[in-house]
DNA sequence: GTGAAAGCGCTAACAC
DNA sequence: GTGTTAGCGCTTTCAC
């Protein structure tokens, strides 16, 4: 170490002059980092300081898709925002890792496979996605938001079966009959599509699985059946494509009396095909969001809407993982369901009389 | 290293396993990758190959204020979009790092310190502030977002006094005489205030003092002289604040024709305070916003903004310095400045007469 | 096609 | 308080 020969001390007495500054006398310190300085020397090399202190004080997220959607996507990024927080607040640095593509190969393994990370956390991902495998490849402690459930590895989220489950009762019991649903992307291929209602296909992803399933077993519970969910899903989560979906379920005969959306942002959308087709909200057509965001609050009418906080989910994760990468895991850390909260507001209303 | 010895071969042909696949007999690359999975050897460390090539495959993005603040920011997260779109691209990694709190200090510090990286992006610090120092002394590349603007560094952004003077002359020629500004924070510290036009003081952020130059100039190239501009500097670039800043501005008498905000966040607020005062935009008040983010276009009435992009700007800032950490730094390169446009709309006209 | 040796830059034990 | 020694795990010559 050339700093250590200028000064005329040993590599350690460097070393602790930038780490145990009370190891030291202070004013050889001073002449140590004054050296330092002068010659140009950065610090530490992190990469060094990593290897042999064998934690390198970051974690990652991993994302199955190009970041360009996931930056797109509020929730996502509310997500994003609690990890940082959580982050930060642990003296930790966050790492971001994605596939570059939809299909969520490309690159993303050998990005995975390099990244500098004492943990992960991985963002919804289908049960038997190549990613999953690599990143549980890493021996790095992981932890999960919304899919996939893993044996032993913590999990967050929240009952999205229940949630999904009391938002269609709420617009059974104010007389609708005939829903329809606005889903999110069935699996990482993103497709809008209009879905045979017979024949739904099981989603990969398993919160959009759980939400159908809750929205279901509702209608199921009534009498006389409602007729099966028209189900449309979405290619990505924002306005323009919950108008389209909207467009295209309200084609339908008899016409949809209320609209189930996966996210605030895909009732927006909603909203807004109602206005073009004149159809007043709620007295004509009955909207349900998801996730309470500003737009629930600020659109026109406000959102009837599941409330749930990613921000805080994401925080959480942020904190179970750092926790993990201490080797603090305790068994009730693994499976974190979040509140939630179905919130009603100017939306939904009874159906229109026949 | 012990799957060298499971199968009876050196480190060396393991390593080769894992980085020249060509340079070994597929056979037994099998037989040495299977072993490793059985012995649950995870691949090669990160850290300990990133010291080895001295080489890490991520950058670094760094912030002087709290993520809590940037991920609320619509366009910084378009920035993060480019960012991260333009990283993946070149199969590196982005990290975040930033200050825990507004002022900048706590904790960044080390974060910075020990991040483990090959260039860093800065996104608009002030002048002097100590990150900038700090990122300078990491001695790896650097490419600066909005500010400060550094010898010998690469920069990005637009021309801020240019477009801010567009902006205002637009309004001038329309015949507004009275102009009134929201503007962003003068400096990290935050705190929302109307400005005293007397003694505005120099906001240390460079695109905050460049805008406000250009709005000035254009007002001062008119005859009769407009009167000092009436600014208010917000805390937080969002709506709300855009509203509490027009609701302020338009108490003064004579009551300005006309706003200029920093933001179309800040503009959609104070279209919000119009229709709280009854005035109707623009026929009584126009408003100019900034950014033409989606927002500006689905607001009501639609804004007259200045266009930038701020998802180009960040794929330009991560393009330039991976080049950057390849030792690819053209001279050409220091100085990028994006195009802007003033894309005019229904928020502005001419002033109501007299 | 494979191996031996060296060293990336650092810090934790331990001795003085 | 300060120094010596060892080794974190890897990859890269270079020789065979």
């Amino acid at each position: 170490m050339t700093v250590a020969r200028a000064v005329g001390v040993s590599a350690t007495t460097v070393s602790n002059a930038y780490n145990r500054p009370g190891k030291l006398a202070p004013a050889l310190r001073e002449r140590i980092l004054r050296a330092a300085r002068e010659l140009g020397y950065p610090g530490p090399n992190p990469a060094a300081r990593s290897l042999r202190r064998g934690r390198t004080g970051s974690i990652g997220v991993l994302f199955g898709e190009a970041l360009t959607y996931v930056f797109q996507d509020p929730m996502a990024v509310e997500f994003l925002r609690g990890l940082a927080e959580g982050t930060a607040r642990h003296n930790t640095v966050l790492q971001i890792i994605a596939a570059l593509d939809a299909d969520g190969q490309e690159g993303a393994a050998s990005l995975l496979a390099n990244a500098i990370v004492d943990g992960l956390v991985v963002w919804s991902l289908p049960e038997r996605h190549p990613l999953v495998r690599l990143a549980r490849e890493r021996n790095v402690p992981l932890v999960i938001h919304g899919s996939p459930r893993l044996n032993g590895v913590p999990f967050v989220g929240i009952d999205d079966r229940a949630a999904a489950q009391a938002a269609a009762e709420h617009l059974l019991q104010l007389g609708h009959r005939s829903l329809a649903v606005i889903s999110h992307p069935f699996g990482p291929a993103r497709h809008a599509r209009h879905r045979d209602p017979g024949k739904l296909g099981r989603p990969s992803y398993r919160v959009t699985r759980e939400r159908l399933a809750g929205y279901r077993a509702a209608a199921s519970a009534i009498n006389p059946f409602p007729a099966a969910l028209d189900t449309y899903e979405v290619a990505v989560n924002n306005p323009d494509e919950g108008h389209r979906a909207a467009r295209a379920l309200l084609r339908a005969t008899p016409r949809p009396t209320a609209l189930l959306a996966m996210s605030d942002q895909l009732a927006v959308g909603a909203l807004a095909a109602a206005r073009e087709l004149d159809l007043r909200v709620p007295h004509d057509l009955s909207v349900v969001g998801w996730d309470d965001s500003a737009a629930a609050r600020t659109s026109d009418p406000p959102l009837t809407t599941v409330r749930q906080s990613l921000y805080e989910q994401g925080r959480t994760c942020a904190g179970l993982l750092i926790a993990a990468t201490h080797g603090e895991v305790a068994a009730h850390d693994l499976l974190h369901l979040a509140p939630w909260q179905l919130v009603t507001r100017e939306s939904t209303g009874s159906p229109p009389p026949k």
